[in-house]
RNA sequence: UGGGGAAUAGUGUAAUGGUAGCACAACUGACUCUGGAUCAGUUAGUUGGGGUUCGAGUCCCUAUUCCCCAGCCA
């Protein structure tokens, strides 16, 4: 496993900073506990990973400790798959958690003993009104809700009714435990929320034992207390629910962490919502959570981000209060910065264009030296076979080529990465007028790549030997979306309208270097002048597939862009 | 029109009353056996209006804009 960089020289953000305060004025004793709080019901994302490294990240950085907790209070939605893949992802992000692995479900004693606590207080009441009618007492934005008619029970008939709503006497929705706390505030968090429904639902882990199940804020605020936590952070949107957190815990008197909250990562080009990313795989829009163009965190990996380019990126995002949208492109930056120093040289043809070295010795074999990582001297070298018959990339060729071509044409000379100077003579073309094969001469005296007269040429090419190499299906991702905004829609339409057909192009006819006969699902390499790639996992024996991670800077297509749009 | 938050280059993010800096993106150029990498450089910013102060992105007032909240979701 990749270890995370040490946390130590991180800025400080605001959240840091408030920690950095908290442990020079000892307000926990100097302990600095988070936690991190999915809640089991899907797969984690990028946003979810920059909650991720702020908790842990603030952990390892102040000598803390960081938990992994579900927050599991909804059986509805919840299953074992997504706590599986959570504790997979977050680990393979890099973070460890000890043993401080824990569910919300484990408390659920330990709330009801509080919501005990609360009704005897005459703090809570069970409330016999449905969902609608819960609806419509509780006024709106702008107007006052009004009591419940069960607002007034005494202690004694909403004792005997909790514990019969939990004993499972009644059905699912027709009956609720309330705070009683103020049905006019302007916080309609505070007009009396549900602390418990009634739902005969089987849990992932408590199976049947509960009937009643705690609401978020009920339960959410007790899962820190119980852990003592000190900082619980969380995003924006919980803002709103901070004084009804505060309200709980002080009711009982209970540990009383506090609740911090910064905004989430919207990132270009991607939506970032559970519920959204459910669909894509609901709807077979993707071909799973891990599907390669999805932000999910299985996703980037099998598409061949790494741990420490995610966390990278996390890093340098910053922490703030106010929603902003990062460039999908830093994104980028931050894994081609990681992939250039750690990933293995290759090379591999995608759109193959066959060339006859016509002066090459027929049948002959030179095993040539290749580096394998300019950026990394210890990743040593290896052989490449080159033979008569190579392949080029189609697009590394032009018959008739613009003046900033510097590839190979009619007549021009260029270099074969790691071999010899070739020179284009002849143009093969099938009958439609497609170019099909070039015949070229090499150059014996630039062997290993270069001339002893000194001569340049503008440009180096990579091939592969048409004998040995090994065929392979290469599969290349653009933006699943094509706006940059995929929730900015017209008037009845939805995010999916805005998906890109062209996110997947499959190449089923791909050479790559003999090298990689061995490669293994999820091994990241770069193929050379065309960018990363990662073995995919569907790939059998006999049957390599590689997705392309990301591609390389490529001033070239920014030179025909240019010339296109000029 | 209730309450809670927030506004710094195209995008992010620093500056904690004292020269508005950094990264990404874009654009130049150098170098190169990856048109990669690397290096050098350019463009570009404090939401508006008042005030306090020797001095304001920062403090005060005001206006504007944006986000969140009416689940028995989290």
């Amino acid at each position: 496993m990749e270890i995370p960089d040490k946390e130590e020289n991180v800025k400080l953000d605001f959240i840091r900073s408030i920690v950095v305060e908290d442990i020079a004025s000892n307000k926990w004793d100097g302990r600095v506990v988070t936690r991190f709080p999915p809640e089991p019901n899907g797969y984690l994302h990028i946003g979810h990973a920059k909650s991720i490294c702020l908790n842990f990240g603030i952990a390892a950085q102040f000598n803390g400790r960081c938990h992994l907790r579900f927050d599991d209070t909804n059986p509805e939605k919840e299953e074992q798959e997504y706590v599986n893949s959570i504790i997979e992802d977050v680990r393979w992000l890099g973070w460890n958690w000890g043993e401080h692995l824990y569910y919300g479900s484990d408390y659920f004693d330990k709330m009801y003993e509080y919501a005990i606590q609360l009704i005897k207080k005459g703090k809570a009441y069970v409330c016999d009104l449905n969902a609608e009618q819960t609806r419509q007492y509780r006024g709106t934005l702008t107007q006052p809700g009004k009591d419940s008619p069960y607002r007034n029970r005494s202690i004694e008939e909403n004792l005997d009714l909790f514990e019969r709503m939990k004993a499972g006497q009644f059905p699912d929705g027709s009956r609720t435990l309330r705070a009683k706390i103020d049905m006019s505030h302007p916080n309609l968090n505070m007009r009396d929320p549900v602390m418990y429904r009634i739902l005969h639902s089987s849990h992932h882990r408590s199976g049947d034992k509960w009937c009643i199940y705690p609401m978020y804020d009920w339960a959410h605020g007790f899962e820190d207390s119980i852990e003592k936590i000190t900082h619980s952070i969380c995003t924006l949107e919980f803002e709103n629910h901070r004084p009804l957190y505060d309200w709980f815990l002080d009711q009982v008197e209970a540990y009383h962490p506090q609740q911090i909250e910064f905004a989430r990562l919207n990132l270009t080009f991607t939506v970032m919502s559970k519920r959204k990313l459910l669909q894509l795989v609901q709807e077979k829009l993707v071909s799973g959570w891990d599907d390669p163009r999805m932000p999910t965190i299985s996703g980037l990996r099998r598409r061949g981000y790494s741990p420490s380019a995610i966390r990278e990126f996390c890093k340098i995002i910053g922490v703030n209060k106010f929603n902003s949208t990062i460039d999908f492109a830093l994104l980028e930056h931050c894994l081609r910065e990681d992939l250039n120093k750690t990933s293995a040289r290759v090379m591999a043809v995608l759109k193959p264009l066959k060339i006859v070295i016509d002066n090459y010795p027929e049948g002959q074999v030179e095993e040539l030296d290749a580096v394998n990582n300019p950026e990394d001297p210890n990743a040593g070298t290896r052989k490449v076979p080159f033979t008569k018959e190579l392949y080029i990339e189609q697009e590394d060729f032009m018959e008739n080529p613009p003046k900033k071509f510097f590839r190979l044409s009619p007549g021009k000379e260029v270099r074969l990465r790691y071999a010899y100077f070739i020179t284009c003579n002849e143009i093969v073309k099938d009958d439609a007028g497609n170019v099909v094969e070039l015949h070229c001469t090499y150059d014996p005296a630039t062997k290993g790549g270069d001339a002893p007269d000194g001569r340049k040429v503008k440009s180096t090419l990579h091939w592969v030997s048409a004998e040995k190499a090994i065929k392979a299906e290469v599969r290349l991702y653009d933006h699943l979306f094509t706006k940059e905004n995929p929730d900015d829609v017209e008037e009845g339409q939805s995010f999916t309208d805005n998906l890109n057909p062209n996110s997947l192009e499959i190449l089923p006819e791909c050479f790559v270097e003999p090298s990689l006969l061995e490669a293994k699902p999820l091994d990241r390499c770069q193929f050379e002048r065309l960018g990363y790639f990662c073995v995919d996992p569907d790939s059998a024996k006999g049957k390599l597939i590689f997705n392309r991670t990301v591609g390389l800077k490529d001033t070239w297509a920014k030179v025909q862009k240019q010339e296109q749009t000029a």
